[in-house]
DNA sequence: CTGTTAGCGCGTTCAC
DNA sequence: GTGAACGCGCTAACAG
């Protein structure tokens, strides 16, 4: 009714854009048609479809997602909730994650939990409540009603950082254990037996747990009890690095290696003993974890693992679109995490 | 009719998630009042609101963005386009944008440009088919088709990174011309002559343009002729800082001071000086552009300037949500960026 | 304060 | 191959 008014008294919709209406009045044809050149080009004649497609250009048109998604339920969206955006390793995996969704015609919803699950629940709701397509979720641990909503919403999701294949749930990643334990054996092949420990924080984070856990339980293979005091927890800063190493170094027992739970630590770990003066690696070991490219650049390079975070963007993307898609795609991809030696590790100095 | 029929033979809606509709039947009010419970409680009367809300968590109602979006004109969502996620200085402004929109009930759709204004207008009107209710961009400089994209559609944008009263268009950020300025005299008046330059990039990059531009502007006005192979241009990655720092250190009038377009750059150049065993400072001063944590805890700590990104992404998120709101707020704020004077700098070595 | 109802802009049957 | 018409789930007048 009111719309028609406004066609009958000629009132421009000047305060708003085009509407596939108005585009289809101006190439003639009905609005039917004008989706299907939007959608399925294919079932449209080619001269109606050029025809369409010089109104579209001419009056500016751009598709309107919510009454799209309203009709179609699907949004072309996809979610992402990360630990925290402003960290090297995630923004890179979230760049290539935003640019394989793009190809497909996806955009990125991003949110951040702060590393909490309860942040991390409600976001999810948030996403949710924007109809994402599908969902990325770092790490394996989430809050019950994480599952249950996307279960019932029915929108597929993938965790990434993690591979576990016995989990009910999808996931793309590595192994941060396993990772985590063969470059501690590393050190202690070199000889080294005095190791400290400067972990991520582990809580509500399954990765700096499998983490830090990994190295306790490898030392104590070795018969290394792991003393309280030379195994610390910070948050992800290399300011916090290098405050932890501090610690460490004025311990009794100095170190002979340091093995850290991201490369963000180790740096800070490497600052604080260059600016002490020590030499890396002749006077103290330190190794990483994340593989971030100043790992590989700052002197003396540092020995790190190298995890696939690019990859993991990609694939989970691939995985979603897939998925959202109806085509089956393998659902837990198991990738590498290498071992990146450079130079700071060596054997242990004599005087221990 | 359909929907009728459903309920008459009380088929479940077991597919799909409950809708308002089946709230308002749950609680056995209408549909418009569960509507305010969601959107202004305080127009219904306490005791109707608890059964209401009861309703809600009963059958997980999860409200229908799109749906919403499409009645009220407001989608809740708003969009940034960065040049690149991965990368340290944008990711923090992301994460502090983030984090305050989700403060406001918005959720954050991003998008990357890969530093091409023609990706940017592509991502742009990808962002607009999602009905964003505000848009970031980065920098001043950007395709005409993006602004009138967005003035057609009316939606509110803002320029961070920059800032420039004379602008049509509102930005938020800092003089990248005028820090760079700073710093440069800094090195001038320390008596450095020889002094080289890795700038970022400045291909449809204004604030890289901006910076390249102030160091050699106060060279010249200096008197010192800045020559081609002492100017360097690289893009954004540690690699490419060492890389351009080893080629400036082949020169034959060997600079002693090296500028570099931002922290990731200098942080490059400062581990090619170590590696070759060079002092810094005392063979060779080295500043930064950023303020990237890493920069203030690097040993030698880095001297750089250190621009206000949280703030931007927090004041960028305000400023979009009250424009959203019609609540009048200053479209064009100016912040500082600190010269922070540190370790990688002194004066140039008695030999020259 | 609460209910009724008419669209928001588009995709999608179903006839033609 | 094309058009008409319905409804996706919700908000926003407008009554009452």
């Amino acid at each position: 009714m009111v719309k028609q008014l406004r066609e009958i008294l000629k009132i421009t919709r000047q305060n708003s854009s085009a509407r596939l209406e108005d585009v289809a009045h101006h190439a003639g044809v009905s609005t039917a048609t004008v989706s299907r050149v939007l959608n399925q080009p294919d079932l449209v004649r080619r001269t109606l479809r050029d025809r369409v497609e010089a109104s579209i250009n001419d009056l500016g048109y751009v598709a309107h997602g919510a009454a799209r998604a309203l009709a179609s339920r699907r949004s072309r969206i996809i979610g992402a909730i990360v630990p925290t955006i402003d960290n090297a390793i995630f923004s890179s995996s979230i760049q290539s994650l935003q640019k394989r969704a793009s190809e497909f015609g996806y955009t990125l919803l991003l949110a951040s939990s702060d590393y909490s699950l309860d942040r991390e629940k409600k976001e999810c709701q948030a996403l949710l409540e924007q109809n994402i397509d599908g969902l990325i979720l770092v790490g394996e641990e989430h809050d019950p009603a994480v599952f249950s909503m996307l279960k019932s919403k029915q929108v597929p999701y993938v965790n990434i950082w993690c591979y576990n294949e016995d989990s009910e749930h999808p996931n793309i990643g590595f192994d941060n254990y396993l990772a985590a334990k063969q470059i501690t054996q590393y050190l202690l092949d070199l000889g080294h037996r005095q190791i400290a420990m400067i972990a991520g924080v582990v809580t509500e984070n399954d990765r700096a747990s499998a983490r830090l856990n990994a190295v306790m339980d490898t030392l104590n293979d070795a018969g290394l009890a792991a003393e309280n005091d030379s195994i610390l927890q910070r948050d992800y800063q290399v300011s916090s690095g290098r405050d932890a190493a501090k610690q460490l170094l004025k311990l009794d027992k100095q170190p002979t290696a340091i093995i850290c739970g991201n490369d963000v630590l180790a740096l800070g770990a490497l600052f604080e003993c260059q600016a002490q003066g020590l030499k890396v690696p002749s006077d103290i070991s330190i190794v990483g974890y994340d593989g971030l490219e100043i790992a590989a650049q700052v002197t003396p390079a540092l020995t790190t693992v190298v995890i696939p975070s690019i990859q993991m963007g990609v694939l989970a993307a691939e995985f979603l679109i897939s998925t959202i898609n109806k085509k089956p795609i393998q659902s837990k991809i198991k990738l590498e995490a290498e071992l990146a030696i450079r130079e700071t590790t060596s054997k242990p100095p004599r005087t221990n």
